[in-house]
RNA sequence: UGCCCCAUGGUGUAAUGGUAGCACAUCAGAUUUUGGUUCUGCUUGACUGGGUUCGAGUCCCGGUGGGGCAACCA
């Protein structure tokens, strides 16, 4: 049989955590756990969306065990039913199995392991390492001290073995009032360590549980639920944030407190790594659920969201979530990440498979004058460069067009090398065209373009081949689909708006969303995007697309057969 | 004024005591029927002071700077 290490094809390019993992697999530590493979589990709670902080830690979790041939648990976090909801639950899953990873049979809540960790917890007691305490909140926290000065202990904390024990089944009864009661670990109030300071494993919760309904009133706290359930699951390396760092002497304090009970040697292995900052988004699932709740955004999967769900609907790639997270890695410092990069990742991705059509969103009348009235000729269009084998579409061409506003000027700058008076181009995929003149209104606005082709110029003739500065996208007024367009841009204003000191309400871009009601597509574009309706949010066929020279840009859910909708993914790289 | 952690170009990340490399960004050029893509090139880096060593980004000590810890949240 081949070691797990014998799976990796080459120990280079570890991250550290991963290197770790070696390590342990090497000192036979692995081997000694209950399954005897690498074992993780991706722990989120149920309160909210997952967002692309999550993905960091879903790859890393699910990552290592699929690298070092072991397992990774899906477990959820529902020890605080007051915040918990299974709407949560649901979306969790899917976007876990859009990144691609799965957890096969082992779907766990640490609800599962109420009655076990009630049972470890009446252990303790009766060991004396823990007391029922029935100091107020308020009272626990000043008397926990601070960092620098030592806390003082509770009154209760020596009373006798047999009143804390009937107290404490008595606080899953419902006979006392939230807040009124805890279960405290006895350890030591003056340890450097906050967490150390006789911390809470049990409160009261009056508040039905999403699972277990109203079979408890007592709820045990993350760091008397969290490494106990790694342990119940035979986990061997429990992967989480930095900010857990200071929870690990405590997570190893009661992994020992049951290895002894259970008279095993096995306990998990908390490793920490730095989680994702990104400038101008925000992470808080607290603000994020504000932002949903006011109708700040359009949900939870608003394209501007930094969830999953959002991202998926901005028209992000699975795969260039994966090169994204692969590119950022892991460590131990506390950096920013610009989410030029998670854009980079995208246009990436986008380059080698969106189909290229035309799409004017900014639309000018052009109108070809010697071109004849009635006439509409058929262009072939390659539908993706990079991919010859995706083969070609024709779309129409004719005397009236669209196309891009800004791609006129009829006094020219230096380096504008588009369409102006007396100055020939190319119209992609058709003829060269020169600008004759332009039509305004009363206020000056033009209405409208005058042109002249040039016959021969017709792609693939040999009078195409004509040297021409610049080559604009088009579509053909008559045949064009008129459909809805969303620009989107980066949802705050500033890079960091966790660290402004101003409401994040204040920091919101009001142009982080602009909506066009009439933009025009290709005709061949738009029966595309309708073959979208009524597909699932997760599928990928006919959803991706290049409006040339502009963006990429995305089938967007709200698409019905008679209203086209598209989100703007993100520009094209732009060095003009 | 306690405890824990961190420090490599603008940003992020490699190296496992032996030539500081990669990606993104930036800038310049070539190619291009997308000002896209692709290709080429340039510029820019070890927080600081000691120590160990033939040799230190790497190990040790002291500073400095940053992050975390005082929810009955996770």
């Amino acid at each position: 049989m081949a070691t797990a290490l014998e799976n990796i094809e080459e120990k280079k390019g570890l991250n550290f955590i991963e290197e770790a993992i070696a390590a342990d697999i090497e000192a036979g530590k692995v081997k000694n756990s209950p399954t005897q493979v690498v074992h993780t589990r991706f722990p989120p709670e149920p309160n909210g969306y997952l967002h692309i902080g999550h993905a960091k830690a879903i790859c890393m979790d699910f990552g290592a065990a699929r690298k070092f041939g072991g397992k990774c648990n899906l477990r959820f976090d529902d020890t605080n039913p007051s915040k918990e909801d299974t709407e949560y639950v649901d979306a969790i899953q899917e976007d876990i199995h859009w990144l691609g990873f799965d957890w096969e049979d082992r779907k766990y809540y640490a609800s599962d392991y109420f009655q076990q960790l009630w049972d470890l917890a009446e252990e303790m007691i009766k060991r004396g390492l823990a007391y029922v305490d029935e100091l107020s909140a308020e009272e626990i926290a000043a008397q926990k001290g601070t960092p620098t000065t030592p806390g003082q202990e509770s009154p209760y904390r020596n009373r006798p073995v047999e009143e804390s024990l009937d107290l404490f089944r008595r606080m899953n009864k419902g006979e006392f009032a939230e807040g009124t009661k805890t279960l405290r670990a006895k350890i030591d109030m003056a340890n450097p360590n906050m967490h150390f300071r006789d911390p809470i494993m049990y409160r009261i919760i009056d508040h039905p549980h999403h699972r277990t309904g109203t079979k408890w009133h007592a709820y045990p706290m993350y760091d008397f639920a969290h490494g106990q359930s790694d342990f119940f699951e035979g986990i061997t390396h429990s992967i989480c944030t930095l900010e857990f760092e200071v929870h690990r002497p405590l997570y190893n304090y009661f992994a020992k407190v049951l290895a002894d009970i259970k008279g095993t040697t096995y306990v998990p292995r908390q490793i920490e790594f730095n989680r994702l900052n990104m400038t101008y988004t925000m992470m808080s699932k607290r603000k994020l659920l504000a932002c949903v709740k006011e109708g700040l955004v359009r949900g939870w999967d608003d394209p501007r969201m930094p969830t999953l769900c959002g991202l998926r609907r901005r028209g992000y790639t699975s795969d260039s979530i994966h090169s994204f997270i692969d590119t950022i890695g892991y460590t131990k410092y506390d950096g920013m990440i610009s989410i030029k990069l998670l854009e980079h990742a995208v246009r990436e991705d986008l380059n080698k498979h969106a189909l290229r059509v035309m799409g004017v969103v900014d639309p000018v009348k052009l109108t070809i004058t010697n071109y004849p009235e009635g006439k509409v000729e058929m262009m072939e269009m390659e539908n993706n460069p990079e991919e010859p084998e995706a083969g070609t579409h024709k779309m129409p061409f004719s005397r009236e067009l669209y196309i891009e506003r800004e791609d006129f000027q009829e006094v020219a700058e230096k380096k504008f090398f588009r369409l102006t008076i007396d100055k020939e181009v190319r119209l992609k995929s058709a003829y060269i065209i020169k600008c004759t003149g332009v039509v305004k209104d009363e206020n000056g606005t033009i209405t409208e373009i005058l042109c002249t082709y040039d016959p021969d110029s017709k792609s693939g003739m040999p009078g195409a081949d004509r040297k021409v500065k610049g080559t604009l996208h088009w579509v053909s007024r008559k045949e064009a689909v008129p459909v809805e367009v969303r620009l989107y841009d980066n949802l705050f204003t500033v890079e960091d708006p966790s660290a402004d000191e101003r409401d994040f309400r204040e920091l919101l871009n009001p142009q982080s969303e602009v909506v066009l009601p009439c933009a025009y597509l290709e005709p061949w574009a738009a029966e595309q995007a309708r073959k979208r309706v009524g597909a699932s949010h997760i599928s990928t066929e006919n959803r991706y697309y290049q409006f040339q020279r502009i963006g990429y840009f995305c089938v967007d859910y709200d698409t019905t057969e008679d209203h086209i909708v598209f989100n703007r993914t993100v520009l094209l790289r732009d060095s003009k």
